[in-house]
DNA sequence: AAATAATTTTAGACAAATCTAAAATTATTT
DNA sequence: AAATAATTTTAGATTTGTCTAAAATTATTT
């Protein structure tokens, strides 16, 4: 049942779960800059998570993590987010210098060392980012909700519900093609007006009003 | 000045530094049973650590670590006991269930990391199976001095004093070939006359009695 | 000091993960 | 719906660490 991967096969596990999150299907293209590697090299690599039926993968199809690939994807996740949370909590580091470290971390293979790190801190439910860190059966707390205007500069969040309900409102978000379940990101913001720049997928990039920020609330993803 | 080295080079370089300590001069053989390896590879991983100056090798001539070698092989031996220790103290691992984990761990490259964790362990001086840890120089305490009675089986160490000088004992020494220096293992104890088998490294094992081994002081090697 | 044994090195091959360049497929324009 | 563009895959090469089998060297016997 336990299946051996290498720290590259992890790699791409790891990168298609947090595209597919944000995205649905993946493509080879999207993997390949994620992972700063060539297009040709990822369909090597799909071909054998594909035979070691990690990936539902047809070729020119995209392609999904199975539940075996999820799974395996989530315990990744979850070393990571730990050895973050103890980076931060129990050696001093600062919230921002600690991603490095656990890329290299979170691929030490012995669950037990996972297991009895996750007691040691005392079962944290997020890490120093404020991600969600999976159990050990991969359940992980659902992501807070946070007010748009908390929303950190390029961290993808979806759009989760809006503070008031009114007709004016409503006629904004209709225009700004806003809606629940949007996809979005924060690309910059501006202190004169507290205006925000937004991105949404396939879209330009377009400004809003701190007001309608604040009416607005969001899962990160 | 910071040379990138594989997760390979560094087992060699590790391995070269233990064989070494114990036995000066190290052989291609050797390093191959260290490593579960065969000759032909160490061959070509020795050109390979001679070419990047870790390695003081001509063919057929055996082999030792230059000084950054030495330097190199010292901070991999700070970083497998300092997370031995760790997961000791602070995860609640038997001090036999370590090695495997410190293993994978050794290899994590920050510097920071470990110097961190170092001060977060309030720089311990020795692992969990009494060996010393290398400071953030290299350095390490002195392998304390214990009655031969007292060391484990199996732990190569080093002859560093007789406990009585009697002219009876030194003609016992030089009958059983023992001397300061000398190193040497117990391989069996017997628990009827607290009697040792001793074994001398190219030469056949032979026992001792209770009486001799508490009249010698070893240092584990 | 020859012969034999043991050790070590070379030569050539293989698997994993990558690359470039070209071919195949799908998507987008006009 | 052709033509063009973008994406994806294939084919063939490269690098790292390994292997086996054979050759070279050193060590040990007789």
């Amino acid at each position: 049942m336990e299946i051996n991967l290498s720290v590259t096969e992890e790699n791409y596990i790891k990168a298609i779960y947090h595209l597919q999150q944000a995205d649905g299907n993946v493509s080879t293209n999207e993997v390949a800059k994620e992972l700063a590697t060539k297009p040709a090299s990822v369909t090597d690599m799909l071909k054998k998570l594909k035979q070691k039926k990690i990936l539902n993968y047809e070729k020119y199809q995209g392609f999904r993590l199975s539940n075996d690939g999820r799974r395996i994807a989530l315990g990744i996740v979850r070393k990571h987010r730990l050895w973050e949370y103890f980076l931060v909590e129990k050696l001093q580091f600062g919230w921002d210098e600690v991603h490095e470290v656990a890329e290299e971390l979170e691929h030490i293979s012995s669950k037990k060392l996972i297991d009895k790190l996750d007691a040691f801190l005392e079962y944290p439910k997020f890490d120093p980012h404020g991600d969600p860190i999976p159990d050990v059966n991969g359940k992980m707390a659902a992501q807070p909700q946070i007010n748009l205007t908390d929303l950190p500069v390029n961290q993808l969040a979806a759009v989760s519900s809006v503070g008031i309900q009114s007709t004016e409102l409503l006629e904004l978000l209709k225009h700004k093609n806003i809606a629940i379940g949007t996809k979005l990101e924060v690309k910059k913001k501006f202190a004169f007006d507290n205006s925000l720049e937004i991105k949404i997928k396939g879209q330009n990039a377009f400004t809003i009003s701190q007001q309608l920020a604040q009416a607005l609330f969001v899962k990160m993803v």
